[in-house]
DNA sequence: AATGAATGAGCTTTCATTCAT
DNA sequence: CATGAATGAAAGCTCATTCAT
């Protein structure tokens, strides 16, 4: 990975107007799937090319090489959370209910679609220095700040407690979620009832759980 | 060709008296370092063998292969954590001074030995699942097993709420604790002050976010 | 920690009516001459890529791995052998006639090809039993029954004599020619005379020989 | 193999007077049992050690290295084997009863020491050439020169047909014997009866069939 | 004599990447 | 755009051999 072999200049980028062929869709598509099952380094190129049904060449006429499929698929999955959390956050409510939103979200995201997630949740932010040179880390970044920019806006309203700083509110309130889901997907958190109602009593004991820790005294 | 070379007869498993030899203990420790810095994936036997100051061939002289290092490294460390919980469970104090404590013992360890966490918290439960055939999966569970009961007996005992399911409660408790490690290490979470009490701070932030989500009304 | 990595999904044979690459016959004709040459063992897979003028890496394009490129050797060179014994057998002439002719047949291989016999005889059915998991064994076998039967029919027909087992009788016959390669090969059996006719003076000379052990009393 | 990397002076041999150590034995033992199921080239000196129950460096103690191991175990059974065959060359009888002599000799020690006749089989003559360095090949040569000179003596004798050089005799004869061995060591040849009695029955026809390919005509 | 830990060259195998078609 | 044969550096693993005790 990462081996700087030729740092060819164009960024294979197709013009802003075309729209993106489908066989590009398919292997990042493919590539999602089977980084979920075997992770980044325990799956190789012909993998993704096979599971998108596309010639082994033609992952590279897409992509640079195999650290910038990585990339694409990580920033399209991020994109979509990002986008969804700074909805969240500009629309209306509480910090309450937008935390809330936050935890419903990525719980909903992951009913229907627990392969992406699976993804996002075990292979970012887990892969060596050298790949947190692209838009990874910063993207990370992001997602904590936004959180971290609806709790300093609740606590500024008097709805959230205000010794906890911003910050170290966001990492625990995305780590319990992230290991929540964690479980989930590894089948360790197992309540009773059929699967779609699990993931809900799961939602709300998670909510009940995090809005409590948060709320100001005497609210 | 290659008769199959009748599977390794011993298992390379020193007799459980006597001392750990020297070399083995200098191996496991140069792993945990060259771990952390570059990943499982990222390293390879002849770092760790160059990094403990020994020849290439010991360290296949007393693990297997790569993946038995690994596992060898992981088995130690959580060892060490696993005791360290249960001490705590088994001790004295209401179920609120034990997940505190819990708390604090992991952000101890990290003021000591970030290094060891972080290939900890990096590298562990993060591997694909095939992977988990070795001991590592039931440890995790018996980690999450462990705060478990521990949130239960505070349950009976009226300490805790009764709303949340202990699973769901350590999961989040695990999953909040680990991300502000992941914060720590990957230097997203950096409170102001001196090193030390950052941690500090940060560690009496986590634990009344956490204890105040659990708490019982009305305590 | 190596993902058990599907076992190989392409069974690496190309499809039945593809021609065969050039590229894999360079390979296979190399793999014969380094293997007379140095042996099996002897070998590495880089003396046979560079034998074959091709790169390292294709060598595992075509075959799984060092094992199956003997075996594949193997099986062309036994192909060969089986498919004139079983056309002699099914020609025409006396019992006498046939066994002469596979006496010749091997002897005048040699003439032409000695490199290729000298790999068949010094690796083949040499090679420990588990070895013998491939279709080597049940090819030599095949050569065994063949000359069995010509024996069994010769028996039947009053030619042969009938107090020997057709089996000891097909070994013995095998083993003799076998051996008497063998010697040319290594330099032992060097009549007089120019190459060629040493060959023919060494071919009647134990064409008589066999067939005056197996000829029925009073022919 | 024979990488010649330090070529020691001292060959490592005891004194003349001095009776073999016991634990010599037990390695020279041991490497016949473990040549004859792994072969040469698939068995470690680790595996001999732990066969004859000694420490792994000992057997650097009484044998330069590997090959000279190997040398040192063919010597011991070609020695068997040479010293019988020139007993019964010089001994009485007719060149028949000499012929017949080895065959009998050859089958009677298959029957009581399988496993060695199996090293010597399988593994003298098939080893790439490096290894011919030693005295194996002019001890085989040997072998082949004695039959020739009983076969030639008979010649003389008028007892045997002088139409058939020699050597191509001798080497017929050994081939058919000892593809013969090799039938009884892979289960090819297998006639009825109880497995003493099975070999005397293959000894026989061998014996017959032999001595009919080399009778003189009229006798 | 005996032991087995220690060494490291060498070989097999993998797989990202290129390129001719 | 698409294909997949071809390339070769890199890394895992083996095992003969040495050496301190």
């Amino acid at each position: 990975m990462t081996s700087p072999r030729s740092p060819r200049a164009s960024p294979r980028r197709l013009p802003p107007d075309a729209p993106e062929p489908e066989k590009r869709r398919a292997i990042l598509h493919a590539a999602v799937r089977v980084f979920a099952e075997k992770g980044y380094h325990g799956c190789r190129i012909a993998d993704v090319a096979r599971a998108a049904g596309v010639a082994y060449g033609l992952v590279y006429h897409y992509f640079q090489n195999k650290d910038e499929l990585l990339e694409s698929v990580f920033a399209e999955q991020w994109a979509i959370l990002l986008a969804a959390l700074k909805a969240i956050q500009e629309g209306p409510g509480s910090a309450s209910d937008k935390i809330a939103g936050v935890l419903g979200f990525v719980l909903d995201v992951f009913k229907t679609a627990p392969t992406a997630v699976r993804v996002l949740i075990l292979e970012v932010a887990r892969t060596p220095k050298v790949l947190r040179s692209g838009s990874t880390p910063e993207t990370f970044f992001s997602a904590i700040g936004i959180i971290s920019d609806v709790v300093k806006a609740g606590q500024e309203a008097g709805e959230l407690r205000s010794d906890i700083e911003p910050v170290v509110a966001a990492t625990g309130i995305l780590g319990a979620l992230e290991m929540t889901v964690t479980g989930l997907v590894v089948g360790l958190v197992r309540p009773a009832g059929p699967p779609e109602e699990q993931i809900d009593a799961v939602k709300r004991q998670l909510e009940a759980m995090v809005l409590a820790g948060l709320r100001a005294p005497g609210r």
